[in-house]
DNA sequence: TTGAAAGCGGTACCAG
DNA sequence: CTGGTACCGCTTTCAA
């Protein structure tokens, strides 16, 4: 019980392949005008034999697949699937498929990921990966190859891009901790990789210098991306003397650790120290305490991306573009004004 | 600049189409020989053009894609990234890509979802829509194409399928509440569609009749799949006289819900109430309190479905295989016994 | 208004 | 050991 295929609803409607063709693309198309009549026969043998076009013939011949490919460094932070969803909606929107892979934070898979995507030859490609290990060179080649591409969360100068300014996000949020009397405040940091996240630790150092504050070497403390990595590093800043009066983390997910870790300790948010953090992901207004934290709208990224990328895909000559997703630092229950 | 093809690397090696083809795929085939001299000569016009095979030609032709479609009621449990998740690594593993789509629990969406994987001609289909809206006339349809099915979570009698036993579990839950001395007993019932958490919900009347103990339909109430339906179902629950000692919930995802629910009530878990649901996603163990409940690993249920699918697509004969992923309670912090 | 036929980029059989 | 070539299923001129 083969699949039917173009030939057998043309042999079963008596018409040719071509027919077929015309009949199921080019519906609003004059150019080649079929008759009514031939037109219901093939649509006629079509749900007859219940047949369902190829899409690998048909991107073959036709040159696009209709297909994105999605790389994200992780598949265990609530923020990044909010991201894919909305990147999902507006590809489904647009007829396009999205081929997700994640790099699981290791480099040859990141890699990898980028071979088989490129075999299948996608029709664009998101980079959720901000800054990873993904050689420059390798982009460029892609981009050599004239696979358009757009970048999420980075300002990279020869990609479109898309994603909040956390920089300026980071700035607000220690404007917020030192109107409520904060002085000792400490940083976690700990993503993917290196250099994501420093956008939020400049501002950090930035606002320190400008009150006068010393940068205390022992409240920045860097670590690994997932829950428990900041569990752990909260553990270690809060049982140090002194220890800080507020927290800053780079993203909810290491918040529920740190909110965990205080706990532990017999810590109350906010009476012993308040805690901020970036992302807002949906589980942040059920914990407990609310959190306060830097929100953005991660759907709208994802959304965004697939528009740009197509928009790319429609005129590869179009200008570079960098759009800009507004943030608002949402004060919930997770800070107060400095304990004494 | 277009993409080399297996034709300019023929020309630049000076052979022909089919000894490139030959070179790269049958590397320890030794039915078509290959002289190392042109070997070398073929894998260095390769490097240098950087060809990377069509993956579509080569499918039309193999007539395999090696693609796995993975169909998904919803996006945003965690619980379901963590089966994603494995079944993406072990489809890796096996050089296999997934093609995710999620139905956003809308019937028409899934539908059109699935209808998309045909066309590209998927070489199978997980299903974790358990018993979506999904007519089973569709499902027999693609079966009826040999297309090859696994079933996650539900045991459907005409295919393979992979999940834990919540019904089991269920009971568990129950032995584990009554032995707290728990009498009024609640139950949440919100999931992606009516018929999947019956398998929770049945023992839970089966163990209060069993235990001679009424069962109030006061205290069995339906929500919706999102954390916000379980908050909006635990106020509703906790609020009513006389409100109950204990707290069934579905998933871990609504279980925050309720547990918000709580706090905002004044309520203490489990002082003033016990809670169990059911997943245990990676954040049940940092929320406030440590949330207490059936424990399954949704990975192994990922990479088990992957792995029982790609078995009957070695061979479509084999007979029906179940796997069993055993569940574990894991008892926390969110149960204790009954307040007097 | 419809049909014939030339590819799209590979694979694998059959000769040489 | 290597090359010629017939497909895989579809789109799209070009003719009829």
């Amino acid at each position: 019980m083969k699949r039917p295929t173009q030939v057998d609803v043309a042999r079963l409607a008596g018409v040719s392949r071509a027919t077929v063709s015309y009949v199921l693309n080019r519906q609003t198309d004059t150019r080649v005008p079929i008759s009514e009549e031939t037109r219901q026969r093939v649509l006629a043998a079509v749900a007859e034999l219940d047949y369902e076009p190829d899409a690998r013939a048909q991107s073959l011949r036709s040159g696009s697949t209709k297909t994105i490919g999605l790389l994200i460094p992780d598949l265990q932070n609530p923020h990044f699937w909010q991201i894919i969803n909305g990147a999902n909606q507006a590809a489904r929107r647009a007829g396009y498929d999205l081929l997700l892979t994640s790099s699981d934070l290791d480099p040859r898979q990141e890699e990898e990921s980028l071979k088989a995507l490129s075999r299948r030859r996608i029709d664009g490609l998101i980079l959720l990966t901000a800054f990873t290990t993904l050689s420059q060179e390798l982009l460029n080649e892609m981009a050599a190859r004239r696979l358009p591409i757009v970048m999420i969360g980075c300002k990279d100068l020869s990609f479109d891009c898309i994603g909040s300014n956390y920089s300026e996000s980071a700035g607000e949020v220690m404007r917020h901790l030192r109107e409520l009397g904060h002085e000792r405040i400490a940083f976690i940091h700990g993503v993917a990789n290196e250099r994501s996240g420093l956008d939020r630790l400049q501002p950090y150092k930035d606002s320190l210098l400008a009150a006068g504050l010393p940068i205390d070497e022992n409240l920045i403390v860097h670590c690994g991306a997932t829950t428990a990595d900041g569990y752990a590093a909260a553990k270690q800043l809060l049982t140090q003397a002194p220890s800080p009066t507020a927290v800053i983390v780079v993203n909810d997910l290491l918040a529920r650790g740190v909110i965990r870790a205080a706990a532990d300790l017999g810590l109350f948010i906010p009476q012993d120290f308040s805690l901020v953090s970036f992302d807002d992901i949906p589980a942040a207004q059920y914990m407990t305490p609310r959190l306060t934290t830097v929100r953005t709208d991660a759907e709208a990224i994802g959304r965004g991306a697939v528009e740009l990328l197509l928009q790319r895909v429609g005129n590869r000559e179009r200008p570079l573009q960098t759009i800009h997703i507004p943030t608002q630092l949402m004060i919930r229950e997770s800070t107060g004004v400095v304990p004494n």
